[in-house]
DNA sequence: GCGTGATCATCT
DNA sequence: AGATGATCACGC
């Protein structure tokens, strides 16, 4: 158990000493077991770095590091360099508490400033993916008003109970998906009549698309040092 | 069961 | 191939 870092200076150097370890050298630090590959391993390697780097949120719905704010994301990336998956942010609401507001939401509490980690993908063995080099993001002015606008649409419809107009298809950056242990999960909720009903618990994601800039705009700033 | 960490598998 | 909908693992 490490202790959380003090700044995001501190946060940064200790990310970017990971930088070019793959994950078998990373484990082997922590003492850690790799997991077998692929289906089995969802998850491992945001919970492995969030061991390195000494983040205290647990599961609470909040940035991994509490006191600087700043949430922690893996991202796998092809030899491209462009991501190759969504990022879930958090769970959704199923009930939206009438005072909620963009600005007091999960989602931008854990979207206002992000340590991204790019992890090598593909065809390799799993042991042998390399870590890459993290960095630290908030969203542009333009970024935060299209989130802001994404977050209002979609958290409307849940507010509204029209869960069968929600559909992954909705929103530019951010978009509303299952997100669950099986297809069977259901929770209370309530339907566009007021009825109490029950539905599928989903999550707020970024789109790959989305990332894929978040990451290619870090990349042109670096270049420019 | 719920929220965290995500990636898998199917459809278009 | 890319996006959508479904699923896997862990801690509490």
């Amino acid at each position: 158990m490490i202790a959380p870092p003090a700044s995001e200076v501190e946060l940064l150097t200790r990310a970017h000493a990971l930088a070019g370890l793959t994950l078998d050298a990373l484990a082997g630090q922590l003492e850690e077991i790799l997991p077998t590959a692929g289906l089995h391993a969802k998850g491992w390697i945001g919970t492995l770095l969030e061991n390195a780097l000494g983040a205290d949120a647990g599961a609470r719905p909040m940035p991994d590091f509490t006191q600087l704010g700043v949430e922690l994301k893996s991202i796998p990336v092809g030899a491209d360099g462009q991501p190759r998956e969504s990022t879930f942010v958090c769970t959704a609401p199923v009930i939206v508490p009438p005072a909620m507001q963009w600005e007091n939401s999960t989602v931008h509490d854990k979207l206002r400033r992000v340590l991204w980690i790019p992890i090598e993908s593909g065809a390799q063995k799993f042991g042998a993916r390399r870590i890459g080099w993290g960095f630290l993001w908030s969203p542009t002015p333009e970024q935060d008003t299209v989130l802001r606008y994404d977050w209002q649409e979609l958290i409307d419809l849940i507010a509204l109970g029209q869960w069968t107009q929600i559909t992954a298809r909705l929103g530019r950056y951010l978009q509303l998906r299952p997100k669950a242990a099986h297809g069977r999960t259901l929770r209370a909720a309530v339907d566009d009549s007021g009825t109490p009903n029950q539905t599928l618990p989903r999550g707020f994601y970024l789109r790959a698309t989305f990332t894929h800039e978040i990451l290619a705009a870090h990349l042109r700033a670096a270049h420019r040092q």
